[in-house]
DNA sequence: CTGGATCCTATTGGATACTG
DNA sequence: CAGTATCCAATAGGATCCAG
């Protein structure tokens, strides 16, 4: 398995091209769809949006995000801490205690997540109208 | 219960309270989760951005979209007319030329899509070196 | 309490053939 | 050209049981 991803001195920090240039410079457009796969399944903004507010344990956090099944929420902490975006640390105590946290890199996730977040609040109202529309005009 | 996130008020457009009061002010958590599973899947991002660039027919599109397949193009596309951010205009010569743009929502998405665009292109290397450190001490 | 292992189902996506 | 229809493979996700 090679992650290598060609890492050429990457704009740090972008500064002065447009997004869309600096997404066509190196095929980053992949990188970007590939973040929001992750980031898009079913539980994992839900789990990153709790450890936002506040470090938890496993079964807290279970009971936090409503409806996930243990093994995807094993899964998805695994794959955000595979990313660098969560901690994990393990008391080996009787009965064991692992406690979740997000690291600063899934803290600055949180912005740019919570403009979408913001679109999406401020336009959802009429992207189920558009969908009613479409919904109506198809059957 | 504080979110750890600075906020810095940004409000680019009507909002008042932060985005985490927002989010979990009325389930609209599962919303943006909807959101970035529809715009988060395989090829919709893809589309977006080339469509981002210029109004496209459908197979320069299916040209320009490297590796997608008729039936995911055509998919990914539905998808998108139906939520209001694409759309679909049929000119009936023969042979037919349907065309492709994004509306203003669509346009609107564009700039939120940058900011998280922005983020995985300042931190991917961040993440792939966590990613190889991750699979690294685990083996 | 925190998970790993297993089994099963649903959804996603690709390949191909066909059509107005 | 711009799709639709069908079949198939891969993956995501849920339920359940077991273990340290």
């Amino acid at each position: 398995m090679t992650p290598a991803i060609a890492q050429e001195g990457t704009g740090t920090s972008g500064g002065n091209m447009d997004v869309t240039t600096q997404i066509e410079s190196f095929g980053a457009c992949q990188a970007v769809t590939d973040m929001l796969s992750r980031v898009g399944d079913k539980w994992s903004m839900q789990v990153v949006m709790k450890l936002g507010e506040e470090p938890r344990r496993f079964n807290e956090l279970r009971r936090a995000v409503d409806g996930i099944s243990q093994r995807m929420l094993t899964r998805t902490l695994r794959n955000l801490e595979r990313d660098g975006l969560v901690s994990r640390t393990v008391t080996p105590t009787v009965p064991p205690r692992v406690d979740y946290a997000l690291t600063d890199l899934g803290r600055s996730l949180w912005m740019p997540v919570a403009e979408l977040s913001r679109w999406v609040l401020e336009n959802r109202v009429v992207i189920e109208a558009a969908r009613a529309q479409y919904d109506l005009t198809i059957e």
